[in-house]
DNA sequence: TACATTTGGACAAATATTGACCATATCAAA
DNA sequence: TTTGATATGGTCAATATTTGTCCAAATGTA
């Protein structure tokens, strides 16, 4: 198990490369990338894509695991229990069918 | 399986009072009650412990109602997989390990 | 020490969410 | 069908949240 930003900071210590190199090619800067690889900001969806591009792995997959990083994070922000999310799970079949028919 | 919205719109129901009732009791417009129950608005936290005090339910399961909601309506905007939920379900526990050990 | 890399904090800017207001719709009884 | 009550919808300013920048401080390394 890995959050988003263990996942990108592998990706880049895979490669050696500094902060400094892999934020100027993100046009970014290296405090901001540092925060990402921390979690403690979120990227865009965009930036999320260029990413996954630079290390050649799959978006949708970085995009999966920022999300799951971001709800795990509001139910540890929140105090509840991770159970709920099992719930939740039930409660978006339900309105998915409530959408449709 | 009820959203949030369904929920207090049912205690209303059961009391047999009208929106601008409660409204009134909650100290608030009853369009904005009126949203609450559909879901187009999310209460605030301390609105939701003063609703679980009218219908006198609790207020706890109330507000993991909310929360499950927020998270069930993530996931559909993102038109997601909710079994990335179980995802997220691990990696809240792997946060915990990780801020405790 | 000197230099590169990474992290932390404060704050303005950008985004997102909410609540108020008012118009419109729906409904029920007379 | 009119009347009056109830519920919904749409817009927009206010509020709250999140982000990114800037710069200082810390950490690492030769």
């Amino acid at each position: 198990m890995t959050t988003f930003g263990e996942t990108i900071k592998q990706l880049r210590e895979e490669q050696n490369l500094p902060q400094r190199k892999v934020a100027a090619y993100l046009d970014i800067d290296t405090s901001l990338l540092a925060k990402y690889e921390r979690n403690v900001r979120q990227p865009s969806k965009e930036l999320i894509i260029k990413i996954a591009a630079l290390f050649k792995v799959n978006s949708e997959a970085l995009i999966s695991e920022a999300l799951t990083d971001k709800i795990a994070y509001q139910i540890l922000e929140e105090e509840a229990d991770s159970k709920l999310l099992r719930v939740a799970e039930n409660k978006v079949e339900y309105l998915k069918k409530q959408n449709n028919g």
